[in-house]
DNA sequence: GTGATTAAAAAAAAAGTTTTTAAAAATTAA
DNA sequence: TTAATTTTTAAAAACTTTTTTTTTAATCAC
C-alpha cells in the first residue's frame, strides 16, 4: 500500500485537512463529496490545504460507507485475443468518463478460474459486471443471477430472461459464412470450432448445420474439429487434420470460429505446401484489426466489437443510476466480409 | 453495488455468520483471515454457515483496516496496442496467482489523463503500480516518486535512481534497425517516430542518429517524421510524406517506432502504388504477434514483452513482501528480426 | 481441587469515509 | 427586536473488517 504520510508517519486523511485548514472534519468531507452546503470561501481554503498535504480520498473507506465501490468489473476469456481490445477500450473510456475504475480478469476458458473471478468481483463489491461466460449452463451463471449483481453478459448468455446482454449472433455468423461458401460451389467445408465447453462453439456449430440443411448438404461430423483459440494450437491441429484426413475428406474450404484460428491455418500453409485460396478457402470470425493485412487478406465475418463495449457500459450505467429496472437484451448482427481468401468452385 | 442480502435486505457479513453459527463475531473473522487460534470444530461450522449464507468477504473493509488493498494497478498508454497484450497477460496471471486484483487504465499518451490515472491509483491504495509513463520528465513522475508508492516503470523511466524499472532499450532497437539497413546499402532512411511527448520517441531517435554517425551519414531532419501510433493515422501520414516529399528525399527505407506504424505503411502501399520491399524497405519495432503474417512478413526489432510483464510483477511482489528494499533496474535487449520487408541496395 | 499456564473465544477499538442528526450562525420577515 | 427560516458547521453513528485487549474455558502439575 502506498505511503502518503505526514511527519508523524500517519496517512493524510480529511482529519488532517480539517486541522490544517481550521474547518471541521465534516465540512472538509463535504467538499470532497461535492455537497453544495459549503461556503465558497471554505471550499477554496480546504482544497488548497488538501493539495498542499497531498491528500487523496481513501476510496475503500468511501466505498465501505457509501456502499458504492465505483468499480466496474470485466471478466473475459482470453486477454491475448485482439477480439477483446476494442471492446475493452470502449469500456475503459466510458467507465473513466463517469469516474469508475476498471477491474479486469481472465478466465482462460476455465470454469474454475471463472468462479474465482466472479467471487473476486463479489468481494470487491463492483457496481457493475461485464461478463463473457465460458459456458451458459454452468453453475457460475446462477451464482451471478442469484447474487443480484448488476451484470451484462457479452459473447454468450443464458436463456433466462432476468439478465442483460449484448450479443453478436454467432449462429448467424457461421450461417452466413457457410452459405457464402456453398453459393461459391463449396460442399465439403471444414469447421474449426472452439472448445466444446465454450457456449459460442455450440451456436457456431448450429449456424453451420442450419446452412447445410438449407442447401441440402448432409452434415459430416468428420468435418467438425475442435481447437483451442490460439494461432499456435490451431496451426498444429490443422496440420494434423490435413495430413491425416485430407485424402479422405477432400474439403475445399474451412470456417473458423476465430480469426486467430484462421491465422493458424495461414501459418500451416507453408508446412503443408498449400496455398490459400487456391487449395483451400478460409473464412474467419470476428474481423480482428489485422485480418485485412494478412496474405491473402482474410475473408471473415465481422463482429461489431466496439458496439458491444459501448452498449454494455451504457446498460450498466443506466442500471447503476437506476434509470431503468428493465432487463436489456441487445442482439447485434454479424456481417460477412469478403476479401481474398475464398476461391470459387464450379 | 451487488446485493447479497438476507431476508431483512442486509448484506451478509461476518456478524450474520456469527449469529447463525453461534460463534462470536471475532472468532468468525479469525476463520476468514486464517488466524490459527481457532478450533477445528469452530472453523468447520463457520465455513459451512458462510457457504450457506453466500458470504463473500468485503475487501473494502478488509483493505481499510489492514492497509493492504491486494490490488495491483497498471497504467498504459494504449490498451489497443497489441504490444501490451502479452505483458498484460503475464501480469494478470501472476497477480491472480498471488491473490491480487488487477486495475487497468489507459493514459492515451496524454499527461492529464495520466495524472488522473495516477490519482486514481493513489485513491485506490494499490499495493503496487506498473506504470508506462508518457514522458519521463513530467510532474507525474515526481508525483509517483514522492508518494513512495511501490512502482515499476516499464517502457520508459526517469533517470532517478530511486525507482524500479524493466526497460527494453529503445535506443539499441533503432540503432540495430538503422545499422542493418545501412549495411544493406540504404543511406536515405525515413524515421517514423512517435509523438514528441513520448519519451521513447527520444530514445528511438537517439539510436537512429547514433547509427548514422557511426557510419558517417549525415542526419537529415527532413527524414524524421512524427506520427501517432495507430495504423490509420500513420497510413495517412505516410501517404502525405510520400506524395509531397518522395521526389525530393528519395528515401529507400523506413524505420518505424511501432509495428502498427509499419502496418500503416503497408496499408498505404496500394494507394501509392508502391511495393514493399522493392520500392521501400520497412522495419518495425516490438514484433507484435501478427508481424510475421503480414505481406510481406515484416522485419522488425523484437521486444521481449512477456519478460517485461513477468519481471515487473516479480519486482512488485518482492517489494510488497518486503523481501528487498533495493531498487531493481532491468534492461532488456531488443533483437533485430529479419523477414521479408527489406531489400538490398547496391 | 487449587493455582498457574495455555488455548480459545469474546469484546472493544480502530481504519477513513459518508450519512444522519443536532447545533450554531446568519438572514429574513413581521 | 424577536421569531422563523435558511445556511453552515459540528458531532455522532454507520459501514465491515482487522487488530488489540480482555475474558472465559480448558489443561496441567502438584
Amino acid at each position: 500500500m502506498s505511503r502518503r504520510k505526514n511527519k508523524k508517519n500517519e496517512n493524510i486523511t480529511i482529519k488532517h485537512i480539517a486541522k490544517a485548514s481550521g474547518f471541521s472534519f465534516s465540512t472538509v468531507g463535504r467538499v470532497f463529496r461535492n455537497d453544495p452546503a459549503v461556503s465558497v470561501r471554505a471550499k477554496k481554503i480546504i482544497l488548497k490545504t488538501a493539495k498542499e498535504l497531498n491528500y487523496y480520498p481513501n476510496s475503500m473507506a468511501k466505498g465501505l460507507r457509501s456502499k458504492k465501490s465505483k468499480i466496474i468489473g470485466v471478466i473475459l476469456n482470453d486477454l491475448t485475443n485482439p477480439l477483446y481490445y476494442e471492446t475493452i477500450e470502449e469500456i475503459e473510456n466510458k467507465t473513466r468518463e463517469f469516474g469508475y475504475t476498471l477491474i479486469l480478469s481472465d478466465s482462460k476458458y476455465n470454469i474454475d478460474i471463472e468462479k474465482d473471478n466472479i467471487s473476486t468481483m463479489f468481494s470487491r463489491n463492483v457496481d457493475g459486471l461485464i461478463f463473457s461466460p465460458v459456458n451458459t449452463e454452468s453453475a457460475n451463471i446462477d451464482m451471478i443471477i442469484d447474487n443480484g449483481i448488476n451484470a451484462v453478459f457479452i459473447d454468450a448468455h443464458p436463456t433466462s430472461k432476468e439478465i442483460n446482454y449484448v450479443y453478436v449472433n454467432h449462429q448467424k455468423a457461421s450461417y452466413r459464412a457457410t452459405e457464402y461458401l456453398i453459393k461459391n460451389g463449396h460442399r465439403k467445408i471444414l469447421l474449426l470450432n472452439g472448445p466444446s465447453i465454450l457456449s459460442s462453439s455450440k451456436a457456431f456449430l448450429d449456424g453451420y448445420k442450419e446452412a447445410l440443411t438449407k442447401y441440402n448438404i448432409e452434415f459430416n461430423d468428420k468435418l467438425l474439429h475442435l481447437t483451442n483459440i490460439s494461432i499456435e494450437e490451431s496451426c498444429k491441429e490443422f496440420i494434423n487434420i490435413y495430413k491425416e484426413k485430407f485424402d479422405i475428406l477432400k474439403f475445399s474450404a474451412a470456417i473458423c470460429i476465430s480469426d486467430l484460428i484462421a491465422i493458424g491455418i495461414y501459418k500451416a500453409q507453408k508446412r503443408l505446401k498449400i496455398k490459400i485460396p487456391k487449395d483451400l478457402s478460409v473464412i474467419g470470425y470476428d474481423n480482428i484489426f489485422i485480418s485485412e493485412f494478412l496474405n491473402p487478406p482474410l475473408s471473415t465475418v465481422h463482429a461489431p466489437k466496439k458496439t458491444v463495449g459501448k452498449k454494455a457500459v451504457e446498460i450498466i450505467l443506466s442500471r447503476i443510476n437506476e434509470e431503468t429496472d428493465n432487463y436489456c437484451r441487445i442482439e447485434l448482427e454479424p456481417k460477412m466480409l469478403v476479401r481474398k481468401s475464398i476461391s470459387k468452385i464450379n
